[in-house]
DNA sequence: GTCTTCAAGTCCTCTTTAGGAGTTGCGAAG
DNA sequence: CTTCGCAACTCCTAAAGAGGACTTGAAGAC
């Protein structure tokens, strides 16, 4: 015999599952599923509590409890697009020349880049071995979230990270007021003589702490999708490294490989 | 004044952050910690529930609780390998000339593919719009697991789809019994005359579904990653599609992107 | 020596009780 | 008519207690 709170969550979940109870709707109150169920009221919440973490409804305080919209992932991240645009061959110059701007490549349209911050820092263990430098080495490291205009939730936790002697003769990577920086990081960079060969992106998930949960507003029952993206040159050496963090319930990313190149 | 059990997690959680309370290690019971922090049993109870939904702790009915190891998400699925292995234009034949064989490309040294089921389906209207088919056309939908041979849990649930009529010459892809089909799906396709062009991968994350929990043997606490992978062939048409389920706890994607060709 | 049983320790389920805190709408006061 | 305050409704925090279920190791039976 299964545990009560159990049997409540599997009826309350076929009803979301079937449609009887549709997004947005309020579920009876919590006294109310005592009665209804026969059950006390610590039982019931425990069988919400279930569902909450499953992402399938909302409690609000003071307010009831909802049946989660499915947020639909409108939001997207195509990385390709950002590197397209982005590519280190293409000066600004040439971006000029050829009627390219910064906001014209679909996703950063309507972006927003606030609270920047720019410090330097010692590598720790994990950041040097993938730069290949020993620990301790000074970084530029770099923090920012991305928000799109219409909405107040930031999409994307980002910091990342140059080693400082090797950026060192551009002022302008150096300089924390011009953020982001003009045609991206790899034009910057294409400045310095580094010439990007290729990106590297390594893609994890997991629960967020309670500090992400708050920054990018994550409601209970999301997860936080981590990207690593890592930036080689010509030589293989690797030139940049950014940790982001990205919603779970508002984040689609698309890569697409071509098969003809390979 | 913060609510006792977030002060009780926050404590404890500062531990395991600073690695006074190290991976493995056993908290103390919940009645002691009921009485070293002057609270209720259920209180603690509380605090703990807290960090086993961060992925922080794990506890273990009749046992006791414990500091999770940071299951290092060895497993890797690195898709280009994946299709360098497949790639259309490589058949079978040349793929034994070359002394590529099946399981020598990495991933799939150790895999086992189990549980493989097959059926004909109507296409839901998620899927039909994907392959740009009417709703309710048939399709071929085989679904199965994958695990490595070390482990006992498997590592990604698979379902994936063919439109039936566009693959119904090839009697090797409607039989149920060989399973992987020899030389890879995409091998199978080009015997069709059906050439890849490239391969879209959508990503996103939320928690586990009770099903899929039970299934990847998810503990609680951790996530689950999706991936839908699109083939497209050289006439820009679906040919086919993989929805794919990854345990977050121990799966780590990469992808590559050479910047040389775009 | 091996096996079984059992007790102690652990987390789990469920109840009852008490009060706190956020939200909403209605009615009274201005 | 507008504003304010309050009552009713909601979910949240916290406690105490009784019994259940799982794990482990040690004592006893064979």
């Amino acid at each position: 015999m299964a545990k009560a709170y159990e049997r409540i969550a599997d009826d309350i979940r076929e009803q979301i599952r079937a449609g009887q109870l549709p997004p947005g709707e309020r579920l009876p109150a919590e006294t109310s599923l005592a009665d209804q169920y026969g059950r006390s009221v610590p039982t019931i919440r425990e069988a919400l509590r279930l569902l909450r973490d499953e992402g399938l409804i909302e409690k609000q305080h003071g307010r009831g409890t909802f049946v989660r919209q499915a947020r639909t992932a409108v939001l997207r991240t195509n990385l390709r697009h950002q590197w397209e645009k982005d590519r280190a061959r293409e000066t600004e110059q040439r971006r000029a020349e050829t009627g390219a701007t910064e906001h014209d490549t679909g996703l950063t349209v309507n972006d927003l880049v606030f609270h920047a911050a720019y410090h330097e820092v010692k590598a720790p263990k994990d950041i040097a071995e993938a730069f290949g430098v020993p620990e301790g080495t000074v970084l530029v490291e770099r923090t920012y979230r991305t928000r799109y205009a219409a909405e107040r939730a930031p999409f994307a936790l980002v910091t990342s990270y140059l080693v400082r002697d090797m950026v060192a003769e551009n002022p302008a990577l150096l300089d924390a007021a011009n953020e982001p920086w003009p045609g991206g990081t790899q034009n910057q960079l294409f400045t310095l003589g580094i010439e990007l060969d290729r990106i590297e992106e390594r893609v994890t998930a997991r629960p967020p702490t309670p500090e992400e949960a708050e920054e990018l507003e994550l409601p209970h029952g999301t997860a936080l999708i981590l990207l690593r993206k890592t930036s080689y040159d010509t030589n293989g050496r690797v030139v940049e490294l950014s940790d982001i963090a990205l919603p779970g319930d508002r984040t689609e990313m698309t890569f697409t490989t071509s098969l003809e190149r390979w």
